[in-house]
DNA sequence: GCCGTTTTCGGCCCGACTGTTTTCAGTCG
């Protein structure tokens, strides 16, 4: 059972004793026991005894005796038990907005409705209206609701959101009374997937500021409107959350907005201990207001260093704060190249020249052509004949090239016996081998772990690509021992890579800590197929920042002759 | 259910908007 499944468990029992109407303090434990879940970096199910790890926070006596319930057996008697609870269906009500476990219980109580067809069905009819607290305009709104959940189920990849949002707050920022103005929420904590936007501006003159959103060419509808929060539903289907403040308010909400949820929850916390009060407004002794003009002021207050948006989750992050041993980050302007690329050698765009003039223009000083092979089965993979002629032809580019240096890479395939898909021979002769797996997902956990391992072992190999091969909402990770691999790379001198390709982010944040821990360097590579999607090394290194990485870390933070040793070509 | 340099009991982050109400509960972030 992995840890996510684990977190699943616990939610839903969260959500069940919300609607039976427990102590809401109970329901916010199990919940916080979610958050922890989801950010470990290290798998429960494969650690002896967890309680060596040292205290998990929010996971105490009771819940810890349920994880180990779950992990030995699989199940949790008290979770089956509380599954058979007459409420336990109406947790599917909590998803419709406007929705929470009050009505569901209220609706479920007075109608005995418990499913959404049903809900949907008594709205149409008026059959809501009259019961305590709802009214004509509470049915509506399940209505919209309920199509809305079924349109927009998901959360959108960061690398659809960005551009949008931007879009956005360029429009906003045609009103003159903006003074300042900035993306908030996971988006600029740069989660990899978004489920709304949230913008904060600051102005004297906040109606105005609402009026125009309102009335952007982006919305949809708007779901509500007041003098400093609006809320809209754009055509593009997300929902975008627009807070207004005063001027020297703005650090203070720019910090709460941001979040996260439980990292404001700690700072709150931190700020009760000194017996200030923090809010969107400013920290507060008493009714004096002490700081809130910008974000180091609000942690100041605190007592704790700037902590960067990427890393405000609560995992770990306010602990080094208070040590002063959080990480110095890796910035895009720390990236001296791109590792892995492709040319119209095989299913890119452009020419490897072209590749070579944009990626000088970006200020990188290499950039390693790591085109496919056959095996892939995309027409143009390089055989072996092809890639001699695309060694020699990158010799030749270089000569007249000046403080840039293109690489002669490959992408090459792991077959799923873990052999390569050419000669290591060949191989030899390149200055860099990204090794991949593009076939047959299906295999078993052990047979996909040994299948990379034997890659890994291999020496003419130097980095694994997008080492899960998960597409964000469209595709799981493939079956693999992560540890194993991480453990395998660190033993062998190998890198692993970090596909900044948008629906890759592989690895991922948590996993990138992960290897980072456990002493494994990253390639962070953007995968393009053409000039633009070099562009895509910012969301590279964002979840670079969320896994805590270094420069000293990341492999292309090196100048051409570090890396060359590196790699002992 | 969790947690503790005020506490092993008694707290638990804080505020805006909506819809339904005549002062507030529910929901959301």
């Amino acid at each position: 059972m992995t840890n996510q499944e684990l977190a699943q468990v616990f939610n839903h029992i969260a959500e069940i004793l919300d609607i039976q109407g427990e102590n809401p303090f109970k329901v916010r434990a199990y919940k916080k026991a979610v958050q922890t879940l989801e950010n470990l970096t290290v798998q429960l199910s494969t650690v002896e005894d967890f309680d060596k790890l040292g205290k998990l926070p929010g996971i105490g006596d009771a819940i810890n005796k349920k994880i180990r319930e779950l992990l030995e057996t699989g199940n949790l008697k008290y979770y089956e038990e509380l599954k058979k609870s007459e409420y336990a269906p109406l947790v599917e009500f909590l998803k419709i907005p406007g929705v929470g476990p009050k009505h569901a219980r209220l609706i479920y109580d007075n109608l005995g409705i418990n499913n959404v067809t049903d809900l949907e069905n008594a709205a149409k009819k008026g059959k809501l209206r009259g019961l305590f607290g709802l009214g004509e305009k509470t049915e509506e709104n399940i209505l919209k609701g309920v199509t809305q959940v079924r349109k927009y189920k998901e959360r959108f990849p960061l690398a659809f959101i960005y551009p949008k949002a931007l879009s956005l707050v360029d429009e906003l920022k045609k009103n003159k009374e903006v003074e300042k103005i900035t993306l908030a929420g996971s988006l600029r904590r740069m989660k990899e997937t978004i489920a709304d936007v949230d913008i904060l501006v600051s102005s004297k003159n906040p109606e105005s500021i609402s009026d125009t959103f309102v009335k952007l060419p982006q919305v949809e509808s708007v779901i509500a409107k007041g003098k400093t929060k609006t809320s809209i539903l754009t055509r593009d289907g997300f929902q975008s959350d627009l807070r207004i403040v005063k001027p020297d308010e703005f650090g203070a909400a720019q910090h709460y907005f941001t979040g996260s949820k439980a990292h404001n929850i700690r700072i709150r916390s931190l700020g009760l201990q000194k017996k200030l009060k923090v809010n969107e407004y400013g920290v507060f002794k008493g009714k004096k207001r002490i700081a809130g003009k910008n974000e180091q002021e609000v942690f100041k207050s605190v007592g704790l260093p700037y902590i960067a948006p990427e890393l405000r989750e609560d995992w770990g992050e306010i602990e080094m704060a208070q040590k002063k041993n959080l990480p110095h980050l890796v910035e895009l302007k720390d990236i001296k190249g791109d590792l892995h690329v492709h040319s119209d050698w095989s299913d890119g765009n452009n020419s490897i020249q072209e590749m070579a003039k944009e990626a000088k223009k970006r200020g990188y000083r290499y950039i390693a052509i790591c085109d496919h092979t056959t095996a892939v089965g995309i027409t143009g993979g390089l055989d072996e004949k092809r890639l001699v002629k695309q060694i020699d032809l990158i010799e030749k580019i270089n000569k007249n090239l000046k403080n840039f240096t293109v690489l002669s890479g490959i992408e090459v395939d792991i077959k799923s016996n873990g052999k390569l898909d050419l000669p290591d021979e060949i191989l030899k002769e390149l200055d860099l081998v990204v090794a991949a797996v593009h076939t047959k997902f299906s295999q078993t956990e052990e047979e996909m772990t040994q299948r990379i391992i034997k890659a890994i072992e291999n020496p003419v190999v130097d980095i694994i690509a997008h080492p899960t091969g998960r597409l964000i909402g469209k595709r799981e990770p493939y079956h693999v021992d992560l540890d194993k691999i991480i453990d395998c790379c660190k033993a062998n001198n190998k890198f692993l890579e970090l596909n900044a390709y948008p629906e890759r982010l592989d690895l991922n944040d948590i996993n990138c800590r992960k290897a980072k821990e456990k002493g494994v360097k990253i390639a962070i590579s953007t995968d393009a197929h053409n000039t633009r999607h070099l562009l895509w090394m910012t969301f590279g290194i964002s979840t670079a920042k969320r896994g805590w990485l270094e420069p000293e870390d990341v492999i292309n933070t090196l100048t051409l002759n570090q890396l060359k040793k590196l790699l002992k070509r």
